[in-house]
DNA sequence: GTCTATACGCCGATAGAC
DNA sequence: GTCTATCGGCGTATAGAC
């Protein structure tokens, strides 16, 4: 599984052969077919090996005020570095959302992450909307609309090189300020 | 050219092969590679052949009012349809977008869409601001929202089966009412 | 321009020894 | 469990005839 993480981040989910996995965890090709049986197999375990990983990342958001968390969120999204590592392998997991499209087992697998997403999103938001820190919004779908406006970002980020994790914060501020915070004045 | 459109829409950018596109084209795989030195090179050349039809498309914003433009545009991407051969392209563009993180050349060529959408939504907000019928909002970087919340939307739907282009039409809404337009109470 | 034939490599997966 | 060896297939690209 590590082996895995590591090819993806170097080549893409593209370049991702038992080889290379292979390579990567210092062992025979075979054994990697041994542990799993196909490449997709192979996919999907690491999906739900790195899914739990994801839910520590989420708890980054730490406790403070709804709108506190909130913005955590945001700024935990638009701080995605562009040429580390990570970066790098949020980039084969942007491949990887795009071969769910042809997929069956990998959507299902991916949309667990979307739903851990919004799940976090929507107890944050609802929490804002009971206690007045927010405007009576849709929780679900602001949820959504603010995950899709900041996926899309990251993505132009990192394969397509905009400063679009930059350029998208005033517009996100604008968002909350006019929609979803409470009005203070 | 044509062919290349079918075979991306039937098997997507990872399927795409200088003999399927042959077989589309209907002439020998050779020949392909006679008129395109490397595969590298026929995807370049199909994208700046699918760019010019793109124009035409974004003239589909019509005439009408900054307001009206703008609902347009909202609409024109949200009603990608998930199941026809339009919509399977699309998926494959969303491949070839993730493929440019590791491609200049694709990342070039790509770019140019996306300055193409936003020179369009710039045009369109700018006049809104002049005549009034939107507030003093930063015409660059709200065009470049709206387009990452959309296209973030698409993307889920087209990938992930999310229903995202329904769902984000009232969020979408809420936005356009709470930041953009002007206030007409 | 268009074809057939082919070189050459890498892929996923399996067989079988240890 | 782990290995080496290997099969069959498909990928890009090229050579050379017409």
């Amino acid at each position: 599984m590590v082996g895995t993480y590591r090819v993806l981040a170097d080549v893409g989910f593209d370049g991702l052969t038992t080889q290379r996995v292979a390579d990567a965890a210092d062992c025979s090709q075979s054994l990697v077919h041994y542990h799993y049986d196909t490449k997709e197999d192979l996919v999907v375990a690491f999906l739900e090996w790195v899914r739990e990983a994801e839910g520590d990342y989420l708890e980054g958001l730490g406790e403070g005020s709804a709108e506190d968390r909130l913005r955590a969120f945001v700024d935990l999204q638009l701080s995605i570095p562009r040429d580390d590592e990570h970066g790098w392998f949020n980039v084969a997991f942007l491949e990887l959302q795009t071969a769910a499209a042809r997929n069956d087992r990998y959507r299902d697998a991916l949309r667990e992450f979307t739903s851990m997403v919004d799940d976090v999103l929507v107890a944050v938001i609802e929490d804002g909307v009971e206690t007045g820190e927010f405007r009576d919004v849709d929780p679900r779908a602001t949820a959504r609309f603010l995950r899709y406006a900041l996926h899309g970002a990251v993505g132009a980020t990192l394969t397509l090189h905009e400063d679009a994790t930059e350029a998208v914060r005033a517009p996100v501020e604008a968002y909350l300020e006019g929609v979803v915070l409470a009005e203070t004045d």
